[in-house]
DNA sequence: CGCTGATCTGACCGATCGGTCAGGGTCTGA
DNA sequence: TCAGACCCTGACCGATCGGTCAGATCAGCG
C-alpha cells in the first residue's frame, strides 16, 4: 500500500507552483514542469487530468478562504459588511500571497474558465461590499483598485513578515476606502 | 503617391488593439488580427515587422508621456515629487487607459522584453518617488498597490468621464499615499 | 510462480503559433 | 507602354503546445 517511493503528486504540485510563479500559468508548459520535477510529461498528465487541474489543485485552499469569505459578508450590511471584506480580503491576501501570485497578471482569463466562474462572483461581491456607497462611482472605483492592486502586488512581498504586511494592507485599506456612514 | 486604398496599416493598429484588450497580447494571434481586417496573415506581417512591433506601435504615443513624466518627477525631491508622481501617473492612466488596458495581466512578461526594459526602471522610480520615505516598507507597500491597481483597472473604465476619473482616482491616491514630511 | 494494479516512458497526434517566401495583381510615373 | 514600387496572397516552415496511447517496469499478493 504505502510506496517508498517519493510522492510524485506532490512533487508536481511544487514544482508547478515554481513555475508558474515565475513564468506565468500560460507561459509554463508540461514539460517545463516536467523537466523540473526530473520525469516524463506523460508522467504529470498520469498524476493530473489535465494542466488546469494542476492549477485547480494549487488554488484549492486559497478558493475554500475566499467563499468562508464571501458567506461572512452577505451576512452583514453596510460599514459592518466593508469592515469584514477588508479585514477578511487582507488576511486572505497575506495568508495566500504565494498561491495569488500564480496568477498575476492571469485573472481575466482563467476567471473565465468554467471551473473558476463562481470566483468572479464572489469577487464582485466584495467589490461591492469594499465600496459600501451602491450610487458613488469614486467609492467604486477605490475599491476595484485596491482589490486589483493588492491582488497583483501580494506575492511580491514574499520576504515580508505576515503581521507587518497585514498591518500595512489593513492601515492602507482603511485609509483607501470611502468610509460607509 | 497619395493611394485611394484605405489605409491596412492603420486598420491593423485598430483591430489589434481590439482583440489584445479583449483577449490579451499572448491570447492573441496574429490570425486573429487578420481575421478582424479582413486580409491574410501575411499582409498583417508585410505592415509590421513582427507582433511585437504591432504593440509597441499602439504603446508609443503613452510610453512617450512616460518617460516625460519621469524626466519631471526627477526635477523635484521628496513631498514634490511624491505630488508630481502622483498627479502625473493619474493623468497618463487616465488619458491612456485604453492602451494600458492592452497590457491588463502582462505587465511581467512584456516588461522583460528588450523593448520595454528602460519602462522597467522608469516605473521602479515611479514607486519611490510616490512611496517617498525610503526606510518605510508600509509607504513603499501603498505605493505599488496603487500603481499596480491602477495600472490593472484603468481600462474597465472606459465609460467613465474623463474628469470624473481623474479626480476619483487623484483623491484615492492622496488618500493611500503617506504623507512625506 | 503468475497475476494485478500502480507508475511511468517514449513515441506520437492534431492544432496552433510566429514567421518566411515566391509570386501575382495593381497602380504610378517616366 | 513598360519598369518598378507597392500591396497582398496562399503555401509552407520549424517549433511548441496540450494531450493520448501502447507498452515497459516493478512491488505486492495469492
Amino acid at each position: 500500500m504505502a510506496r517508498m517511493v517519493p510522492e510524485t503528486h506532490d512533487e508536481i504540485l511544487v514544482a508547478a507552483a515554481r513555475r508558474f510563479a515565475a513564468t506565468g500559468y500560460r507561459g509554463t508548459s508540461l514539460q517545463d514542469i516536467a523537466r523540473e520535477v526530473g520525469c516524463s510529461k506523460a508522467a504529470v498528465l498520469y498524476h493530473f487530468a489535465n494542466k488546469e487541474a494542476i492549477l485547480t489543485e494549487l488554488m484549492a485552499p486559497a478558493i475554500d478562504v475566499l467563499q468562508a469569505l464571501d458567506h461572512r459578508i452577505s451576512a452583514h450590511r453596510g460599514a459592518a459588511a466593508q469592515q469584514v471584506a477588508a479585514e477578511g480580503f487582507v488576511d486572505l491576501a497575506v495568508r495566500f500571497r504565494r498561491e495569488i501570485a500564480l496568477l498575476r497578471g492571469e485573472f481575466p482569463e482563467l476567471l473565465q474558465q468554467p471551473a473558476f466562474a463562481h470566483i468572479q462572483r464572489i469577487s464582485e461581491r466584495l467589490v461591492d461590499a469594499l465600496a459600501g456607497h451602491p450610487g458613488r462611482p469614486a467609492a467604486r472605483i477605490a475599491a476595484l483598485v485596491l482589490l486589483a492592486g493588492i491582488s497583483e502586488t501580494c506575492g511580491e512581498f514574499a520576504d515580508v513578515a505576515d503581521e507587518e504586511l497585514r498591518a500595512a494592507l489593513l492601515a492602507l485599506a482603511r485609509r483607501a476606502l470611502e468610509p460607509v456612514d
